[in-house]
DNA sequence: TCTTTTGTAATGCACTCGCACGGTAAAGGC
DNA sequence: GCCTTTACCGTGCGAGTGCATTACAAAAGA
C-alpha cells in the first residue's frame, strides 16, 4: 500500500480553494493554476484530484449545497427551546449573506446559477437543492398550521414557497448593496408577523 | 464628411449579438470573435465601437436595462383600461421568464449579476436599476392605498418590496426548471390577492 | 481629382488556458 | 532487498484570448 491519504477531504479542500476564487476574483477566473495556488498545492495535484476542470466545479457546487446544510443544521442546534417560527426564521437568515460565509456562498451560488443556465448539470443539481429545501420549509409550514399557529386563512402550501422565494429575491439586491442585511430581515419578520399568529 | 453611420445603433446591434452569446453559451464564453460573429461583422468592427471588451460588457448592461422597460412600457400600453393592479401584475409578468426573449433577459442578467460581485461598475448598474423600478412599484403600491384599493393593514411601503424581491426570487428556480412560469404567476397572483381589496 | 475622415477587415502578438505527459518521492506488500 | 501503487510536481503544447496595428474601401469637402 502507498501514501495514504483521505481522498475527499483532499477534494473538499481544493472545493473551499474553488469557492475563495470565485468570492474574490470571480467564476470567469476560475483556473486550474488559481485554484492549486489559492489551496497552497501545485497545479499537478489539483488535476490529480479532478481530472476535468468540470469535474472539479461540479464536485464544488455539491460541496457548497454540504456546507449551506452544515451551517443550516449548526444555526438550529443553537437556538434554545425555538418555536416553529424561530426555525423558520433562522433558516431563512442562513441562507441571506449576512455575514461573510454567507456572502462568499452566495456569490458561488449565484456564479453557478449564471453558468446553469447553459450547463444542464449545474441546473439539475441546483433544481434539485432548492427542491430539497423547499419541501422542508414546506413540511414546517404545514406542521404549524396543523399546530394552530398561523393565521385564519394562511395556506402552507402557499406561504412556505412565499417566503422561500422572497428570500431568494433578497440575495441579489444584498449583494449589490441595495439592501442591507438588516432591511431584508425586517421584510422577512414583516411575512412572518402576517403569516403567524401572534402569541 | 466621410461615410455616415448611425454609431448608436450599430452598438446596440452588437449588444444585441452579446446577448445571444449569453443565453446560449453563457457569460465566459463572450469572447470579441464570438460577439463578431454572431453579429455577422468583423472583428475590427466590434473594436471600432468598443475600444476594450469592459466597454461593450458596460453598455450590454445598459442596453439590456433599456430593453427591458421597453417590453415593460410595451405590456402596460397593451393593456385595456388597466386597474392599478393589472399594471402591477402585467410589471410583474414582464419581469418573469415566461417566453424566449425574457428568458434570454434573465439569463443574462443573472449573468451580469454573478459578474457584480467581483466588478462594482457592474454592480452600480444593477443596484441603479433595482432602485428604480422599485421605487417605481413602490409608489403605484402607495396610490392604491390612497385609492382604498388595499385590504385593511396592509402598507405598501412593504408589499411593494415584498412583491418585488418575491419576483426576483422566482426567475432562478424557472430557469433552472424547478417552477414552470404559470406556477410562479400563480403565487403572484396569490400574493396580489391578499393584498388588494377583491372586487 | 485629391485629400481627409470614417467604417470595416485582416493579421500579428503576447498571454493564459486546460490538459497531457514524464519525473520523483514515499509507503507498504513481496 | 525489490516493486507496485499512490501522491505530488513541473513542463510543454495547441488552442483561444484581448488588443494593437495595418490595410483598404467608401463617402464627401477641397
Amino acid at each position: 500500500m502507498p501514501k495514504q491519504v483521505d481522498h475527499e477531504q483532499r477534494r473538499r479542500l481544493l472545493a473551499e480553494a474553488v469557492f475563495a476564487v470565485i468570492g474574490s476574483r470571480g467564476f470567469e477566473a476560475v483556473s486550474l493554476r488559481d485554484v492549486a495556488e489559492q489551496a497552497g498545492v501545485s497545479m499537478g495535484t489539483v488535476q490529480h484530484y479532478f481530472p476535468a476542470k468540470q469535474q472539479m466545479l461540479t464536485f464544488a457546487l455539491s460541496h457548497m449545497r454540504a456546507r449551506v446544510m452544515a451551517r443550516l443544521q449548526d444555526a438550529l442546534t443553537q437556538l434554545h427551546e425555538p418555536t416553529r417560527r424561530d426555525l423558520i426564521r433562522a433558516a431563512t437568515a442562513v441562507m441571506l449573506p449576512v455575514d461573510p460565509a454567507g456572502r462568499e456562498e452566495a456569490c458561488v451560488n449565484v456564479a453557478f446559477f449564471s453558468a446553469a443556465t447553459v450547463t444542464p448539470a449545474y441546473a439539475d443539481q441546483l433544481r434539485d437543492g432548492y427542491g430539497r429545501i423547499l419541501t422542508v420549509s414546506t413540511a414546517n409550514f404545514r406542521e404549524a398550521s396543523r399546530a394552530g399557529e398561523l393565521r385564519d386563512g394562511i395556506d402552507p402550501d402557499v406561504e412556505a414557497p412565499a417566503l422561500y422565494f422572497l428570500t431568494q429575491g433578497l440575495v441579489g439586491p444584498i449583494l449589490v448593496g441595495l439592501y442591507r442585511p438588516d432591511e431584508a430581515l425586517a421584510l422577512v419578520d414583516a411575512q412572518l408577523d402576517r403569516v403567524f399568529r401572534p402569541r
